[in-house]
DNA sequence: CTGAAAGCGCTTACAG
DNA sequence: CTGAAAGCGCTTACAG
């Protein structure tokens, strides 16, 4: 049963295939490319002993020649946010049952991830997908010299380059102000991530945007730094260091509004959304448990990925593409419970 | 700046190296291979040379040889469970320090693994990684016939072969039960997850075992039937139908156990640890927030990802291994909130 | 210690 | 439509 490995059977080449079917390897070859010119039969005699012998072209082999390798990178960093694993999972899925494959990127810091991009790059990815992280300019570019055209997922690069899937989060921070200045909401707060991500920058811009389109002063801000429960926590502990009480926030992510929902009650003893309404954004499956119950803009998640899976496969494709950023309109408003109407409640 | 793709510098290759340095293609090759009978000083001259024009070896062309990839793969499906997405951000990025690449199998359904594995073996990883879900024995033979040498980790294959990598669960989940009983409790119950992952089966075992050496009943079974969030919650709701209710619980794991306590609080209104005590096991972060702030086994991961990464180190060098399970001891119990200590409060 | 040559498993002009 | 040949970028016996 459990040979030693050494042992293990030989994997079975475009040789054996050839010679087991009294054809060329050229010909053999042929029948895996469907835009090669061979006789229909001839095709179909081919794959149908190539499945039962389990014959699959060697890939490394085939990428020597072709300079395809149907290999895409996949660069991530920070995990922590529960928002990534599971696209990143999906989009995997997803990738393999196009006839890619992904290889992974990862560094425990941000600044290491150049050396992982570079060892990756030595696989010549047909390109490169980047999750939960951002690459600096010059490593886009290292990636592009090497054919590697990358694609930002959710956040778009600080240049401006590259290509970029993500949700039109200047319309989705809109929603969310719109929501708490209907329900009487007067004095918002914006609290900001990590300050250079795109999805931070437009979350702050539409929200406070709106705010003053109706009326309102301009929202205070607070900078939690990072998209993350403890930047979020912290933030939250240091309310009280605002000039003005705010009683309506949105928060960059969600992830960063649980943790400052928690700073709030368990900290300040303040209560969420008694004395404070707050609102997440991404709607992660946590946000919906009952010990968050978090009133979030969802992200059109499935759409998002299905776009990059589309663009991926386009691009492995070759075909000379200018580079686009997609937007994909914001996921609808969830109203769960860390909003509360405060029309009536004395205000102005 | 942004050439049109094609344009993209081609690659430097031993050819150009080897005529730029005046050598032949051999030397330069045998450079890299620090087994490699070469003079000191060549290898020197060629080792930075390469690194000033840019060149590495192309790793298709040296596999196509060499039948090694230093590819390894990584098998997961469900991520839905914190633990995992930071042991794989963690993992990687110590593989790919030691020279590794990881390449990913991902599928939304378990029973769909199969396919993701076998278009990843067709890049002949030189072994596999199975995190966060489970390979029938049919697969892994694939894989070991394919040369590559699978190892689980923190979970045991059904049929036991294979490599493994995971704590003392037995060990780990008789410390749960000292403690629980230690502090009074009498009545005690286990959370199971889904009944045949090894790691569900042990801490089981250990519990269960523990409470009647001290001289308790058998504790009762509550079938949680997964490792999740949602299935910890639907098994606290089904509390009710126990003949006896439990003092003293153990689930299967935190993200579990955290579902469990929420709906003991949320849906029967129950106080934990008030009227009952709950501890889960791996030391999420999560379970360190002020919301849930568990008691917990912890798992001992920087050694479980050390012994990981250095079995694969020896797998990749292809020294002929016998299978074997690593076992590392459990890591402390961590007391939180969720245990209240009952002695003197009136049982027997 | 170094170089010329064969060969890894494929694809793709080039003839036929 | 098919086959023989060259070649992708490397490594590794084999001579020297």
């Amino acid at each position: 049963m459990s040979q030693p490995r050494q042992t293990g059977r030989r994997r079975v080449t475009v040789k054996d295939l050839a010679r087991d079917l009294g054809m060329s390897v050229s010909t053999v070859s042929r029948a895996f490319y469907p835009s090669a010119i061979i006789a229909a039969e001839t095709r179909r005699a081919v794959l149908e002993r190539a499945n039962e012998i389990g014959y699959r072209p060697n890939p490394f082999a085939q990428s020597l020649i072709t300079n395809k390798t149907q290999i895409v990178g996949m660069v991530v960093s920070d995990l922590t946010n529960p928002f990534y694993p599971e696209v990143m999972a999906r989009l995997t899925s997803l990738l393999q049952q196009a006839g890619m494959n992904v290889m992974l990127a990862a560094a425990d810091r941000p600044d290491k991830i150049d050396e992982a991009v570079e060892l990756l790059l030595t696989y010549q990815p047909d390109l490169m997908i980047v999750l939960a992280t951002n690459l600096d300019s010059h490593a886009r570019e290292k990636c592009e010299d090497a054919g590697a055209p990358v694609i930002f997922f959710n956040r778009l690069s600080a240049d401006g380059l590259g290509f970029g899937v993500s949700c039109d989060n200047v319309e989705g921070a809109r929603l969310a102000a719109d929501h708490l200045i209907t329900l009487g909401h007067r004095e918002l707060l914006y609290v900001s991530a990590f300050p250079g991500a795109s999805t931070n920058i437009e979350r702050q811009l539409g929200f406070c945007q709106r705010a003053v389109e109706r009326g309102l002063a301009e929202p205070q801000i607070l900078e939690a730094g990072k998209f993350s429960y403890e930047a979020g926590y912290n933030a939250g502990l240091s309310l009280n260091e605002l000039p003005r009480r705010p009683d309506g926030v949105l928060c960059a992510n969600d992830i960063l509004a649980i943790g400052f929902v928690e700073a709030l009650q368990e900290g300040l003893g303040l209560s969420v959304p008694g004395d404070i309404s707050v609102i997440g954004y991404d709607d992660i499956a946590m946000a919906g448990w009952p010990s968050h119950r978090l009133t979030t803009i969802a992200q059109p998640l499935e759409k998002m990925m299905a776009a990059t899976v589309s663009l991926a496969r386009e691009l492995a494709a070759e075909r000379e593409i200018p580079q686009k950023i997609l937007r994909i309109p914001p996921g609808p408003l969830i109203e769960r419970s860390t909003v509360r109407d405060r029309r009536g409640s004395g205000d102005i």
